[in-house]
DNA sequence: TTGAAAGCGCTAACAA
DNA sequence: TTGTTAGCGCTTTCAA
């Protein structure tokens, strides 16, 4: 409606004068400040954010893709990412893929036509060459380690985490340890199963393909997964789970089934997520919220310094013994 | 990174017909167009969105607002919607505010600052009248009845569905009906509370407070009501339950516990979803596809006609019969 | 069929 | 401390 010219004419000073209380600047006399405020207030105004942002050249978001947000992976890494974004006046853009690469280059392209100042990838459809092409355009953080000039990442150490909680059960007494994983293709699954495949090894065990479950990542795949084991006639002792949820999924089927958990049974989960609290559940942490926050950091390093170099971060993980174990 | 000028430099070209191909106007020669499409691939151009918003005073998208995405009823609405809107190249912007009232005024301020054409609400927190002060910056479309100046609405008769659905209930000999219902608050649920009631009294029966069953809206819920009611001396032998995410879960723990359905219960789902197909659920469809394409259309009708009056549409429901009953 | 030029609403360098 | 003014990148008359 009213725009910065109608405001500076009903306040009696210059439009600079208005785009000076608009962005906070020293150096505006409290007298013509008042004056200025008390116009927007009356006109009702809002500065056009096409204008500021075709003007500065920035918008102040930052898009944060990722294939859902419901799931609570998601939703600790977005609570640490967003807690960030917005002590730094950055709005973060949820981009849902649904896991759909089409989806995914659409929000590429919102980075080469301006509407976001760079992008923070939950999650990934694209080759990382691909996405790489658009580091032109603005900045590009990934949520898991890459190699690709020009993206910035921030990660876990995947296969030192699985390493950890094999050791752990290993120490335990375990021998016959199953796993269970959520998607197959990605980097970090691939290092999760050489974890588990190597810490076998260690102590001599073979891998058992039929103690091995995939698509893991709710709850209910979880209780399946329970289901299974418990139809088995050799069974494992012990199983390594890759997200909490799934985790939880087993221990409610075995109380279910009745059986003992960690008696019959010992679960390692993964996320330290609040439900993994309320079940007791001993679990991996890789504290997503702080690698939540360090993804924003990074993304915001590069706005504050442009031309700077892109950040690699590893962020540590820690063993949450509770008693599931 | 480039812009239209450089583009027609390199083109040989004003910059008005550089803009004349990206808006596949008429009256461009093919000459020319082929020249500045090529110039434009050699440049890796694409236009800066905020100078074209800023030009325009159109965004080309339109704000979903909806607590979250991932349930089916939200899905199916969702679904319709985008259909739509991509019909007319309109890009739709989810916009989730967890219910929380703090978030939807955000987006409603999206509208002042022409980020978004308009705004549909699938949800709400605010009362309709705060939400009307924004219609003056864009345009407001709600999936439910409202009677607020300056907002379209398209919508369910929920009275008469629900009460189509307890006479089914009846006509089949029920007179033991409980209730389930999803959030409390809203204006549909007070009309399928009614109807409700009146059915029961049609027929001569008084409300038991004890069947009826409050924030029924994903399958784990469904799952305690059916257990609640296991544990009843006193049972109802039909029910009308508010989703069909939560009458599924009734039938899945009515498996579990071996309570026949529908011999022993009888149960009327709502939405139509795929679920309660895949288990021969009867259900009402209130063909929430077609209110999400409807609520597009209501929208695209104020940008297409500007200043038109907001649109009022009632979606006609339909029962499907299946096994269930 | 084409181009020159005046905006769209804002920011920021520069001068005062 | 304030105002003037030249952009930001695009669209769209208007005249040719």
């Amino acid at each position: 409606m009213a725009n910065i010219r109608e405001i500076a004419k009903a306040a009696g000073v210059s439009v600079a004068t208005v785009s000076r209380v608009l962005n906070s600047h020293p150096y505006v006399s409290a007298e013509k400040r008042r004056r200025v405020e008390e116009a927007m207030r009356r006109a009702g105004y809002s500065p056009n954010s096409n204008a500021v942002h075709l003007s500065t050249g920035r918008t102040g978001m930052v898009g944060v893709i990722l294939p859902f947000s419901h799931h609570p992976y998601f939703h600790a890494l977005l609570g640490g990412l967003m807690e960030e974004a917005l002590k730094h006046q950055y709005t973060a853009l949820l981009c849902q893929t649904n896991y759909e690469a089409g989806e995914e280059r659409r929000y590429l392209q919102m980075l080469r036509t301006k509407q976001v100042d760079g992008l923070i990838l939950c999650s990934h459809e694209l080759p990382w060459a691909e996405i790489a092409a658009y580091a032109a355009d603005g900045l590009l953080v990934a949520c898991e380690p890459v190699r690709q000039e020009g993206i910035s990442c921030v990660y876990t150490h995947h296969y030192e985490a699985f390493l950890t909680g094999m050791r752990y059960l290993i120490r335990r007494g375990h021998r016959n340890i199953g796993f269970c994983i959520g998607r197959r293709d990605s980097e970090s699954s691939r290092q999760r199963y050489a974890a588990y495949a190597d810490a076998l090894q260690e102590i001599g065990r073979p891998v058992q393909p039929e103690w091995i479950f995939e698509g893991c990542t709710d709850l209910r795949d979880g209780m399946r997964v329970m289901d299974r084991i418990a139809a088995m006639e050799s069974r494992p002792s012990a199983l390594l789970v890759t997200g909490d949820e799934a985790a939880a999924g087993v221990l409610a089927r075995s109380r279910q089934l009745g059986i003992a958990i960690p008696g019959e049974l010992a679960v390692v989960g993964f996320d330290n997520q609040p439900i993994s609290e309320a079940l007791q559940l001993t679990t991996i942490d890789q504290h997503l919220q702080e690698i939540g926050r360090q993804a924003f950091g990074a993304f915001y390093h590069g706005i504050v310094q442009p031309g700077a170099a892109p950040r690699r971060m590893e962020v540590p993980f820690a063993l949450v013994e509770r008693t599931s174990v």
